[in-house]
DNA sequence: TTGACATTTATAGGATTGTTGAAATATGGA
DNA sequence: TCCATATTTCAACAATCCTATAAATGTCAA
């Protein structure tokens, strides 16, 4: 992820509905959400959750496809981590004081 | 870090010159930067450097002490891994395939 | 206490972003 | 074809953000 894409993410994840709607499709996983289903579960109108997923489209943290009358939105898996590696290498030089807390978590998961 | 800290944050670092300040302090270490030095680096006027670096403290991504004329400004270490952190675990609940990717290219480092 | 320095605060303008409701587009079925 | 469904696009407006300039504040040294 170069700088442009990552100031456009930041930008998205700055907002309540966006990261509310991109927490909703990373646990929805690959199969993704039609918009309107994401309209409903973020309680935003249609017209709203549209503007939205276009910002996060704009920033690469989503991908759509049509399927039959729905448009299917889906997490970019690679985006974020791309962001998340982003904020440890480029913006953070991979300094460990920062990088290594923040892996603490994840040391003994899966 | 909760998500209203969170939301700002990422609203912080959505913005070039403030990105920049984040860079900079990060590399500066605990001995942080006087604000007229961090104006100069950036290339952007004293009260604009005020005005982003005001920014980023509401986010808690930087702190500010004075010292004699100067009011120097440090990152916060411990709120960027907080923010990493957030971005794995709330945002992407902790996916392995998000995460694990991220984390690749530190798990040889120091 | 005056003056220079370092920075912030106030103010005003323009630019961008977010919300809403209505109209337009695309799809599939009767 | 006609209609219902699903979503986007448009237009208008409010809200927020960014920039620039000028004035105010705090600190030190003579």
């Amino acid at each position: 992820m170069d700088e442009r894409q990552a100031l456009i993410a930041f930008g998205a994840m700055s907002q309540e509905t966006r990261l509310k709607i991109v927490r909703l499709l990373v646990k929805a996983g690959p199969e993704g959400m039609a918009a309107g289903i994401i309209a409903e579960t973020a309680g935003v109108s249609a017209s709203n959750v549209s503007f939205h997923l276009k910002e996060l489209e704009r920033g690469g943290l989503v991908t759509a496809r049509r399927d039959a009358r729905s448009i299917v939105y889906s997490a970019d898996y690679q985006a974020l981590s791309g962001l998340i590696r982003f904020l440890m290498e480029d913006c953070c030089a991979g300094n460990p004081a920062i990088c290594q807390p923040a892996l603490a978590c994840r040391s003994s998961g899966s």
